[in-house]
DNA sequence: ACAAAAGTGTTTGGAGTACACCCATGG
DNA sequence: CCATGGGTGTACTCCAAACACTTTTGT
């Protein structure tokens, strides 16, 4: 074993499926390709990973060349590697699935960097195993989402307790009572309820919460559980 | 983008974090390093990937070389890519637990090779971050143990329902209380009694069951919920 | 007969689920 | 004044948790 053999290098991808929520809907964010390889086809953002970079750092770093986006909650989802996944070369990839929160300054940069945002029972074609690595971590979010709030990486820093269980029914794409919803959300007692109100929706208004990491980080560490 | 750069290969590695339970205890796998690097030290097993074969592929190999096992519960747990995290070499690794049900043959299989089962809240100093690799396996297992019913791996082919409590006790480090757990395991349908008995722990007898995984995988594909 | 593990039922509290109406407001 | 989405309470069911004694049999 441990026989070093030059030829047994690989080229390392990082590979980043990117969800956002729009207040309607879940989506995911899709490139279109202005280079070779693949141009013009639609795939997800990706790059190798440097030599001198570990893969995390290089998750980021992709991350912010695409998009601008610093501090996202990302995670690593699995490794691709199987021989012929990319028939240039032998290449691994190591995906990641972030959560990001759609705003205009975000939709404006992806625009400009030719990304749309496609809802997720309705993603196109994508190269390689692009599409199987969407599906991966559509099923890892469901997964995740049932007992970690990620629920709150994809709303606005305020949000309403009405998108919140939009936001919910769209992961799971079934809907929630009301009543229920609250009372389970309120009782994690993991969000503030604020003074202002979103009247966007609606004219009466609804309250805005935010998300309290401080307590959650302590629920979090004496073994609460999130199960939605 | 998707420069190719001769200088960005690396090797990639696939190390292996085994547990056993020998009716007792869960234990972890590790073995006496007898070649060099890091000879005489302790470590996971693992080996790189080779350019012609998957991830997953050398993850079946590696284990099979050092245990004679196939056919083995593995699975990826994640990308282990820091750039200093081997010295030697610029390696990232993809980690793979198993589980593995601990006999006689294994046993001696496992001898041969200079490898020793540690009980996991006794693990020796193992090189590089066989460590932390072993600490991330634990917490999964956890995790996933939850609601998958993964302990059946452990166990031989036929097993008594106190030596499957046993297990579960060993993975939470807590006590189940008898009558609760019977009813619990019992409730998934997914365990046949057998006519025999085992009298190796008592005089009484426990009734040997088996695994089902024909009605397990069909009532996983219908959305049940093995959770314990 | 006794030690040692296997096996068995019942009660209780809390959580999930189902369900329908009033509130506030802008237009 | 009415249409629209926001917000609230209760009853029922079911599952999890707590809890103690009897059975079997080798020694």
């Amino acid at each position: 074993m441990d026989i070093y053999n030059e030829k047994d290098k690989f080229y390392v991808a990082v590979d980043c499926i990117i969800f956002g929520f729009d207040n309607q809907k879940l989506k995911l964010l899709v490139f279109d390709r202005r280079i070779d390889p693949f141009k013009d086809s639609l795939s997800l953002i990706g790059s190798f990973v440097k030599i001198g970079e570990s893969v995390s750092d290089a998750a980021i770093r992709i991350l912010k060349d695409f998009t601008g986006l610093e501090n996202v909650y990302m995670k690593e989802l699995k490794t691709y590697g199987s021989v012929d996944r990319d028939p240039g070369y032998r290449c691994i990839s190591v995906a990641q699935y972030a959560l990001i929160r759609i705003d205009n300054a975000i939709k404006k940069i992806v625009e400009e960097k030719g990304a749309r945002w496609y809802e997720i029972d309705n993603i196109p074609n994508l190269i390689l195993d692009h599409n199987q690595m969407s599906i991966d971590a559509l099923k890892r979010i469901e997964e995740v989402a049932r007992y970690k709030p990620i629920g709150f990486e994809l709303l606005p820093k305020k949000f309403t307790i009405p998108k919140l269980q939009t936001l919910y029914e769209a992961i799971y794409r079934r809907k929630f009572d009301t009543r229920n919803f609250r009372k389970k959300i309120l009782s994690f007692d993991v969000i503030i309820k604020l003074d202002e109100k979103d009247r966007t929706t609606s004219k009466k208004g609804a309250y805005l919460y935010k998300f309290d990491y401080k307590r959650y980080r302590e629920l979090q560490e004496s073994g609460y559980n999130f199960e939605i």
